[in-house]
DNA sequence: CGGCTAATTGATAGCGTTCAAAGCAAGTGG
DNA sequence: CCACTTGCTTTGAACGCTATCAATTAGCCG
């Protein structure tokens, strides 16, 4: 399915809609996923790089038991889909409207070096989410995706959460019982305040930074 | 510090020494680390990959209280030390006496691209341990630990394990004492025989692999 | 407004951590 | 050769964090 023009959900905003241009600038053609919509599976021959143009995604894995590990989110900008087997080791899908570009994994020596040094800031981030999921409390670890949530949208203050709260558990390998309870404990301390459930407003960032350590 | 020959310790083995014929082959210096030496720490300018001829190293990071996440365990013949950020954003050291040959980054083009589906696969491994430290439990971890380690030595049953149980607890993300109940629980359940602390040898992999998911 | 799903809150239980002590293996020096 | 040291591992007991089960509440869309 192609977009020409897209339209983004953002609970934060004064508006519910907010046209996105970059679909239209680029020669590309840009392929709309739908809510909760596979984008492709675990076990599949590996296919092309996705650019996301507007929109979210979740990579995860599952349990044979249904337990699920969220991987990695990626928003708006981001380019995902790295495979090292020749098959899909992940299953992506999108979270909300989701319009994705395809990208050629052959080219150009820079355009390969690119490849390789996004492919490297993956891996880092993939280590880096280790200390998290293993190391840290509940608290802890709400703290770090909140701050780094709200650097990917700008350093602001004010994050949209296009995930729900099982997304969130699945990605920091806690339930969501304890996410809500770790959200309220926060919202107690007077270090965020929900606008609604899927927008946060981070009012003591230097809090909010102690916690994460 | 050259070395021409090698020697590992293998607590598995009918003799505590066995000769690597790989460091005598290799038309490169053979770099050698004592135990628990820095091979390089978080924060330094980025040097080159590393191929281990002999031994076995540990990469990993540490918070400001002391808490550390072991990302990996790498062993001979594995190639280790990839960075995104012109900067190391990991501790690597060696764990027992390791020989390493630095691997240039440069070079032709087919070269580049193995050192690609390197990375990649680091990546992969990467996310996979997600899954483990994130959403299985202590015994659950263990069995997977030690499958995994079985592979890398040839699935035969006998591991060796160079690292200590601290590692081991900093790479699953559980403490000492838990790793060592989760390590008895195994042995009391005739699914393991430990020959010693650093041997341990796989009496039903069946059963293994059933907890292991 | 009713019906649905997502999120919050509460009560309880269990797994893993923490603190503490004892066991074990290897190395050192008398 | 054996007592002693040292570091790692195992085991024990109690606590606490998080999971689980259950009941509301909030938010969304018709």
């Amino acid at each position: 399915m192609l977009a020409s023009a897209s339209v983004s959900y953002s609970p934060c905003g004064p508006s519910a809609l907010t046209v996105q241009p970059m679909a239209v600038l680029r020669p590309r053609p840009v392929f709309f996923h739908a809510s909760d919509t596979e984008i492709y599976a675990q076990g599949e021959k590996s296919g092309s790089l996705y650019r996301i143009e507007y929109g979210a995604v979740r990579i995860y894995r599952l349990l044979t038991d249904g337990r699920r590990q969220v991987v990695a989110f990626h928003m708006q900008g981001e380019t995902f889909g790295f495979e090292a087997y020749g098959f899909r080791s992940f299953y992506a899908e999108a979270i909300v409207p989701t319009g994705l570009t395809p990208v050629e994994a052959e080219g150009s020596e820079p355009h390969r070096s690119d490849l390789m040094a996004l492919a490297l800031r993956s891996m880092i981030r993939a280590q880096e989410h280790l200390l998290v999921v293993g190391r840290q409390s509940a608290l802890e670890k709400l703290a770090v995706f909140l701050l780094d949530l709200d650097h990917q949208q700008g350093d602001d203050g004010i994050i949209d959460l296009p995930m729900t709260r099982t997304d969130i558990g699945d990605y920091l390998g806690m339930t969501i019982e304890t996410v809500s309870r770790s959200m309220s404990k926060l919202r107690e301390k007077g270090i965020v305040r929900l606008k609604n459930t899927r927008c946060i407003e981070i009012l003591r960032r230097d809090k909010l930074q102690a916690i994460s350590e």
